[in-house]
DNA sequence: CATTTTATGTCAGCTGTGTTGACATTCCAA
DNA sequence: TTGGAATGTCAACACAGCTGACATAAAATG
């Protein structure tokens, strides 16, 4: 719909501009981590800590598995990272009343600021470049992210859309 | 110009629109390395070695040092990685005319056509995604990106544009 | 010419985060 | 009740970052 770039179009789809792309997607993830990045290592923690707690704090009382289905880990090494932020007192876990095997995550007053942390930092990016780029560009952000999902990823990240529990 | 997203506008600066992006951001990035990273790890290398032959491509006889400020790294890391490239006979390096220190980066035929195995599969995705979203969206994506990286980045990012050499 | 700076490489050792394999516990269903 | 499925833990390994220390050759500078 409107802008038809050219008559035959795909212009868009040169080696070239694809090649444009992706580098973009790694100088831009570089962006993305970077704020985060420092605040973690200063407290000897990586970008694994940053991602149990974020999903944590998403999804307040998450189990094991579920987290290990989004983040795409092992258990071993989810375990590992979870095992630190429990010894920190940043996350707790519930045994599960229902099914005793599994355990509830919730982030402890100290995790939920440091997700806080994290993610205003993380955020002050996001919203300039947001800002920057108006709301139509972030828009076509938005659909070519999702589209560059794997079918599995990308219903993971929308069912997060509607699933606050 | 069109779309002007209710009048007093910015709402797609609210922090639960921030939060999506941020998720789009990581969920579209396990999928931007996904194909690369099963070629790689069939052959025992990492996305360390996949960007290095990606901008030793994309530059032909750059230097180490250039190649260190667009990575990123550390020269001892970036050294273990071309070293084994080296090893393998995928990159050559020659010794600068001008200046006997540098060496210059080339890939060889074996080093050009993991290339192209590599980047084959990461522009698929890319442009189905492109394809999927369309023309106007991929603006977006692109202007985004750019909003979100690092100055010193963006130079870099920017720059490979206009300097083939 | 002497000195300093630059570009590069190497060795050793540490960290974070991925992997497998083996094993324990809990739950549920045959 | 027994066996399989789901879940979690411990041990050990690999990769790719990192720092620090040191070496060498070439270039730039005094």
């Amino acid at each position: 719909m409107a802008e038809n770039n050219g008559g035959e179009g795909l212009l868009f789809l040169t080696d070239e501009q694809l090649r444009k792309g992706i580098e973009a997607m790694f100088f831009a993830y570089r962006g993305f981590t970077a704020d985060p990045d420092r605040i973690l290592s200063s407290l000897d923690y990586g970008r694994a800590h940053h991602r149990a707690v974020h999903f944590v704090h998403r999804s307040p009382g998450t189990t094991v598995g579920n987290l290990l289905t989004i983040l795409g880990v092992t258990k071993q090494s989810l375990n590992r990272v979870l095992r630190s932020l429990f010894d920190d007192g940043l996350v707790e876990a519930r045994v599960g009343k229902k099914d005793k095997r599994e355990r509830h995550l919730y982030l402890t007053e100290k995790g939920a600021a440091l997700e806080r942390s994290l993610s205003d930092a993380q955020r002050v990016r996001m919203r300039t470049a947001y800002r920057a780029a108006g709301p139509q560009a972030v828009q076509g952000f938005r659909t070519v992210l999702e589209a560059m999902m794997d079918p599995e990823l990308r219903r993971q990240y929308q069912g997060l859309k509607e699933t606050p529990q």
